[in-house]
DNA sequence: TTGAAAGCGCTAACAA
DNA sequence: TTGTTAGCGCTTTCAA
């Protein structure tokens, strides 16, 4: 049973299908949209014009009466100011942070068949851009990936009551939805597996001080160590990238030449420090144990392969593209935000 | 003169500034598309309750007739087959270079009121989608962003005669636009200049063989070299990465412990070089010689600061971008390549 | 140079 | 349960 080819050169419509199936626009219309109350053998006769038509719904005449775009954007959003220096947007994709969410979030989308516009905010001018852009409703609502703890856009975005999720919690309290990880208890995680791994000359490298989650892994870990007796915990600054690391495993090194556990507040600044000690002639974790966060695709590949603190950045993006879904269905929903668990992947380095 | 404020609750329309303005929507229209033959009086009027009315037009309903999506998919493409172990679409972001893709893509897009949809494809089913996707209208064509030589979605896409342009040549000819820069070139200029600082022992590190862009920078760098005399270069292969990078230098160094000359297929393994020789007592660049390939980011921020070649990366994917959109108005217009020049950017390492 | 009017393809009342 | 119908907001002939 063949119905018609469709017309060359312009895709098949309702219309179309609804004369190959032999009923109206309308049936066609719920049956596409999974609507109840349409008769089992309708249906299937539906289903098979469409496959026979080769029809796809237009979009633009699905938004123009839904309102909704089936589009959110997926924002990169910097500096607060203008201070200069600091990283563009694009340099944010040098982290292999951003892939793992931007995997997260598009895994949770293309199912539901919405997708993610890629927009850049660094300035007065580009935050300004992707309020329009979401109020004119080309989008649904925004996920937002601040560089900073001081982005202005999320409130920005929270003033104007346009639907948007942050991952990681904003500096100052702002009605919006975000998801985090506890980044105290995962460093909790690591300083007693240390402790328990017997070193009692442990020591930390950690992310930039103006960054939120760098401080509470620090601060996590200190409080553990304190708790388990060891109130002062030598610590090199680092600013997550495998250069950095280097340079504090070497300052650490220098500096307490006895040490025999470390804790790097990223697996990146972990791998260099297995490479810096290996380079010393220490053995890892005979001599000295090291552990890492995060849990990103570098840990496993380590050699030794990284314990490490699995901070699950790609279900955290998944929730965050659920909550702003969500949202969008229900303008109303007050603004909600997920904290998640870290746990301890133990592997080879401690 | 201020007219009425837009009704609440939902943005004004083409027919409340026409009303404002006191002529029909299809002046409106006219105005808002700059297209000629209107009164510059009523050209002043329409702008003025335009601003009045703070209205916006709506994407969906100009989609729906002008059949453009104002959208254009960014597609990061990936495996061929299921070969294990390859890297998954997310990581792509971990190389510097998307983000510089990214940023020249939304540089050029942004001005144009076009934006760019972020999508993955690394297998047959997500391909297919990206296919539908288009086919459908919701994006006007495809940049693609292959991590693989064999990717097949280039082909598919040429096949089903949809706009796209590719960021690199195919491995094999298919009928479809790209932008590339001359690898062999730049390597050429890299070698031009050792020999010109009288290096005579030169060595290098390469990118991964099935890598055509990795392979005409060794390529090249072999005939120059082959050009002033020195037929055989030591070269040790790498991966892109900073680790890989200081595993080359390494073997190098132990292989050829005399060299005084180094060219890197790209900056971060060139960063990486220069922390191993660093550590083995060399300096820079009096005793070695470093260059590099792309002038990232990183370039200038490396001690001392690197000789590299210049990858217009953010020019060759503006390029894409018009070359793209050039394609979407004129669909008939047949596929085109553009070729960059690189250019040597001399600085402290060399 | 301007306006009237006909849709673009779809969803969602409302009727039947 | 199904069909009829009225738009969604815009562009674009076609007349005037």
């Amino acid at each position: 049973m063949n119905a018609a080819p469709p017309p060359s050169g312009s895709s098949p419509t309702l219309e179309d299908v609804a004369r190959a199936a032999g009923v109206s626009r309308a049936t066609v219309s719920r049956v596409i949209n999974g609507i109840r109350n349409v008769d089992p053998a309708i249906q299937e006769a539906v289903r098979q014009a469409v496959a026979a038509t080769g029809y796809v719904p237009n979009q633009a005449a699905r938004s123009l009466v839904t309102r909704r775009a089936g589009v959110v954007a997926l924002v990169v959003s910097g500096a607060s100011g203008e201070e200069p220096g600091e990283p563009s947007p694009g340099q944010v994709f040098t982290d292999p942070f951003f892939g793992r969410v931007a995997s997260g979030i598009i895994g949770f989308l293309r199912p539901r068949g919405i997708h993610p516009i890629l927009m850049f905010a660094d300035d007065a001018e580009t935050r300004a851009q992707v309020l329009t852009y979401l109020r004119q409703g080309n989008a649904d609502g925004a996920l937002l990936v601040s560089t900073h703890a001081e982005d202005l856009l999320p409130r920005l975005l929270a003033d104007a009551g346009l639907p948007a999720v942050l991952f990681a919690r904003p500096a100052e309290p702002i009605p919006i939805s975000y998801v985090d990880v506890e980044h105290r208890t995962g460093a909790k995680l690591a300083a007693d597996h240390l402790v328990a791994r017997g070193r009692r000359r442990v020591a930390t490298i950690t992310g930039p001080p103006n960054l939120p989650a760098a401080q509470a892994r620090l601060a996590g870990f200190r409080d553990a160590m304190a708790v388990h007796g060891h109130p002062y915990i030598p610590c090199a600054e680092g600013n997550f990238t495998y250069h950095s690391g280097e340079a504090a495993m070497e300052r650490l090194l220098a500096e307490h030449p006895g040490l025999d556990g470390v804790f790097a507040a990223n697996d990146v600044m972990a791998q260099a420090a297995l490479f810096v000690l290996r380079q010393h002639g220490l053995r890892v974790p005979e001599d000295v144990a090291v552990i890492g966060f995060d849990d990103s695709s570098v840990a496993a590949a380590s050699r030794p392969a990284l314990t490490t603190v699995r901070h699950p950045v790609e279900d955290m993006a998944a929730e965050m593209a659920r909550l702003l879904l969500a949202r969008v269905d229900q303008p109303e929903r007050p603004a909600t935000s997920i904290i998640f668990e870290p746990a301890l992947v133990v592997r080879e380095s401690a």
